[in-house]
DNA sequence: CAAATAATATAGCATAATGCTATGTTAATT
DNA sequence: AATTAACATAGCATTATGCTATATTATTTG
């Protein structure tokens, strides 16, 4: 002898609509239907629920409480059909993102901040690490997307992969550092200094490596490691260290913190790009963020390059 | 493209239970029923509620979010479902009373009392008016039962009556009064007291001229009227004045309070009753506290005539 | 890695619920 | 008494829901 809770529905929309012709008017059902779906509900309580040979239809105690029940019904389902949805076209849920730490600080969290300003009901869950775990994790779930430097052909084939960045890094210093203000500089100038280093299995502390190799430093002073960007950031403003950033970093920051040093370095053939496992299984907010980013990136990418075209390069 | 509440409780129970074949079970329901609404909800929504391909069924974002909306509704109906038991087997609603001042205050609101204690969750509106008023308010259905003394061919054929309590009035003084404490009387002497009087319209108000004229007093002092029954009890205990009362009245005071004087009076034809509309269409807490009244009279009316043999009448 | 296990999905069918229109009744109003 | 507006009932078509039997499949076990 179950209650059906479309039953209170109905019920609660009778008795606010003062009648069953306007409260099927209401629902976008007809009178008839809501007339038996009453009946049998009187007749399966054996009690009425409304009092009989009254014509401004008159709801029982029962029915009033009841409905009242109803009422909270009604409210919970219009609140799943709004979640839903919100849900599925995208503006509701939630994106888990990692990515390594320096790019997610350093550029990929402003543009979060443009997505949420676009998309206030999206939550996003941010994470870090590095390449192995972010596809350990995307396969187990954890993470819907990941932000990480990856040669293209090291992405397993189960992994989507879509760039969004080249892979640029300079030779990044405080604005007050003695060589900022110098436009051209040579390899000797820069031996001097001591350097910051990121976690030793992290991309850029093989960048790090890689570009001190080839410009024949193989002996380097580290005179600090282990902070993230923000850490990073103030250590080289207030010092006289340097360090291998991605440009696409140095250029999202504030004026005044930090400057690139106009001196060519190497490529890292690693490229920034967006990862996923399952794109078709993800859910509509999940693929807005990617297409968000792949979209913003685009721009972004551009205008990234020739800065740099015209600080570091200057061709 | 509406969502039933029923689906989303379902919801509710598969993400609570674990998995379909639990919550099927916890929902007394097969499993392939579950799993095809499951499998509607995700056709009509075009999101998928479970990841698929893990059995430990794992809900999805989505199906998290309408599931806590479910759960909303498995508690409302859950709760109607609980009313409506309360409801029927009349252990829940209200009942409202009228009936006439003194017999209310003086013994029906005792007897309300015990009621309540039996059935805490019955809540009884209480109101006042004579036979008139009362039968109107009947058929305008804006009470439910009535306590009234009335003569039983006076009942209109639409409303039901049931005896409770023979009319038999007494004359009532404080306890301190000087006639107090007299074994017999005789007329003459209660002819110098004045009387405390009922609204003009009140029964008591006629019966109290009808038991004057019958023992000879045609003209009567009156020092106080338009009190209810425990102002009356007030200024009969703290003056000389004499009273008409329900013999039940006098009986379910305090000792100590009022007494009642050992005089022979007419009764009067009035026989106390219930009244109602229409049994058949009551709601069950009203049927129950009609018949917790009329049981509990059954017993006190025989007290009641009994105690009056003895005080009154001395048979 | 194959077998076993336990869970979910699908198929097929019977029944109940629900929808509608047409029409009958009835309470309130004119 | 006639009119009106609302509710109740009947009849029929469609959809939803229930079940059992059985196929698939993810996980666990040997």
């Amino acid at each position: 002898m179950l209650i059906d809770p479309k039953h209170l529905h109905i019920l609660s929309a009778i008795v606010d609509a003062g009648g069953m012709s306007q409260g099927a008017r209401d629902l976008g059902k007809s009178q008839p239907s809501l007339s038996r779906i009453v009946a049998d509900l009187e007749a399966r309580l054996g009690e009425s629920l409304f009092e009989k040979g009254r014509r401004p239809l008159q709801p029982t105690e029962l029915c009033t409480r009841l409905a009242s029940e109803g009422r909270v019904i009604a409210r919970a389902t219009q609140q799943a059909q709004d979640i839903a949805s919100q849900f599925i076209s995208g503006h509701a849920g939630s994106v888990r993102v990692a990515g390594t730490p320096i790019f997610m600080d350093g550029v990929i969290s402003t543009i979060i901040a443009g997505f949420q300003d676009e998309f206030p009901e999206l939550r996003v869950d941010q994470s870090y690490g590095y390449a192995e775990e972010l596809i350990e994790a995307l396969r187990a779930g954890t993470v819907d997307t990941c932000v990480c430097p990856m040669e293209p052909g090291d992405v397993p084939d189960d992994i989507g992969f879509q760039r969004i960045l080249k892979g640029r890094n300079v030779i990044a210093c405080g604005s007050a550092h003695p060589l900022a203000r110098k436009k051209s500089l040579r390899l000797e100038e820069i031996s001097e200094f001591p350097w910051i280093t990121q976690p030793a299995g992290s991309p850029l502390y093989q960048d790090l490596r890689d570009v001190l190799d080839s410009i024949g430093i193989s002996d380097f002073k580290v005179s600090y490691s282990g902070g993230t960007l923000s850490s990073i950031i103030n250590v080289l403003a207030g010092s006289k260290a340097l360090t291998v950033l991605p440009f696409s970093v140095v250029y999202m920051q504030p004026k005044n913190t930090i400057v690139a040093l106009p001196i060519r370095i190497e490529h890292p053939k690693r490229e920034l790009g967006m990862l996923w496992n399952d794109m078709e299984s993800q859910s509509p907010a999940k693929r807005r963020f990617i297409r968000y980013m792949t979209k913003r990136f685009a721009g972004i990418s551009q205008a990234v390059a020739e800065r740099q075209r015209q600080e570091i390069w200057r061709e």
